[in-house]
DNA sequence: ATACAATATGACGTCTTAGTCATGTCAATG
DNA sequence: CATTGACATGACTAAGACGTCATATTGTAT
């Protein structure tokens, strides 16, 4: 945890250390980043850093936490109102919900990322941390979607849930490169998955291929052949 | 590439030195990989590894394709003497090979998952070797299995190789989790996930499930409901 | 045996980093 | 005015890294 004096900073100041070091941790993997180099970049002395924090840890952890509620905010502020979704429209709007927020906040997303893929000195705290991302709750959706006879009963409950996890964290990737949205395109947050109409196409290929693979009774296969 | 000079030295002291080089890049991200450090470990003085290599991205680059060409060879090695497999049996087996790759050469493997989960600093330079791994042929295989009418037709081909390629990267890391495999079961090098029951069980779920989802005639689809 | 080429060595100069600490500034309070 | 507590500063130490180079060793060919 940051200390008191750090907290006590003027808005402008602690936004502008936070800045730097999201823009650092996004850039680079823990290992690399350079405290002096944050501390240079930020413009306050070397002294005050150690004011602020423990050290590289503390501020990364920090970070990952500033992180992690700014997506639960988003999260939350997308969430329909309509509560009771059936199995595969919940996936849908989780999916597309996260990669909202990876367009919106992509230095964030990409040290969630980093966690996720680098090892990390501390891997626990982090992953303590990154799990608020929600991405451990695909085990009980699929166990639930069976129940709920919406996912077919033969699918392996945590194979399932491993590929959902897979696709969930490495989809928004695809979906930049697939668009070619480029950095001005993300940069300004203007970019909207859930109005965008080429976003909503990919999302439904998407859901199409993973609800013919899980589902008890795909739309898909019954639409196509119905024709 | 490496000099002249690297290539003369005796088979036992090459060895030495990548065998260090190998394990330092495996397990730490390329800028945090220390020259001081392979000589210190590999017990050679600091001016002669400078007379085998340019630098780091020299030595790098010769790990990874080393690794690569170990990976064609196994790869060869495993094929199957039936040659015209059909879309998902070809899948299978492409899977499978490389998760056996990760288990025989874990540390091998991890250099080029690196490659390709964090930066370096010559993405073109890595990319080009990676790919040789052969991750980029999924688009040509859907599209063909298509044609062949393995594939449904409604797929969206791009979305599905991603998919693909996504889960042919994570595959290994998931089977050693789900299996609890232990650091020696790997390291002895013994296990072949061609012969393993618990592994082939998995890979006929992980089929199932592909399968299931991209197929134009699934399997499980019939076999479940004749029941 | 001598000369020449190939290879090995590690000290060295220069940088960068992490973290500390003595000192300095400033505003509020008694 | 004086004191106190909060915050700011950057020089400094110790450690480690990179890449070079003058020198030493080994091997080979004449």
């Amino acid at each position: 945890m940051p200390t008191e004096t750090f907290f006590n900073l003027t808005e402008e100041k602690r936004a502008r250390i936070i800045g730097v070091a999201v823009d650092e941790f996004a850039n680079k993997p823990y290992l690399s980043v350079s405290i002096s180099e944050i501390v240079r970049r930020a413009a306050i002395a070397k002294g005050s850093f150690y004011q602020y924090f423990e050290g590289k840890k503390d501020l990364y952890l920090h970070l990952l936490s500033l992180g992690m509620a700014q997506k639960l905010a988003l999260v939350n502020q997308l969430k329909p109102s309509n509560n009771s979704l059936k199995t595969f429209d919940y996936l849908r709007w989780m999916i597309q919900a996260s990669v909202q927020f990876e367009l919106q906040y992509p230095r964030l997303a990409r040290i969630a990322y980093r966690a996720f893929v680098e090892e990390i000195p501390f891997p626990d705290e982090a992953t303590e941390l990154t799990n608020q991302g929600g991405a451990y709750l695909f085990n009980d959706l699929i166990a639930q979607g069976i129940l709920h006879e919406d996912v077919a009963p033969w699918v392996d409950t945590d194979m399932a849930a491993f590929l959902l996890r897979t696709v969930y964290k490495q989809f928004g990737h695809y979906l930049v490169s697939r668009l070619k949205l480029t950095a001005a395109d993300i940069s300004e947050g203007t970019f909207d998955v859930f109005e965008n109409e080429d976003a909503q196409q990919l999302f439904r290929n998407l859901m199409d291929l993973l609800e013919a693979g899980m589902g008890r009774d795909p739309e898909i296969r019954n639409h196509y052949f119905s024709k």
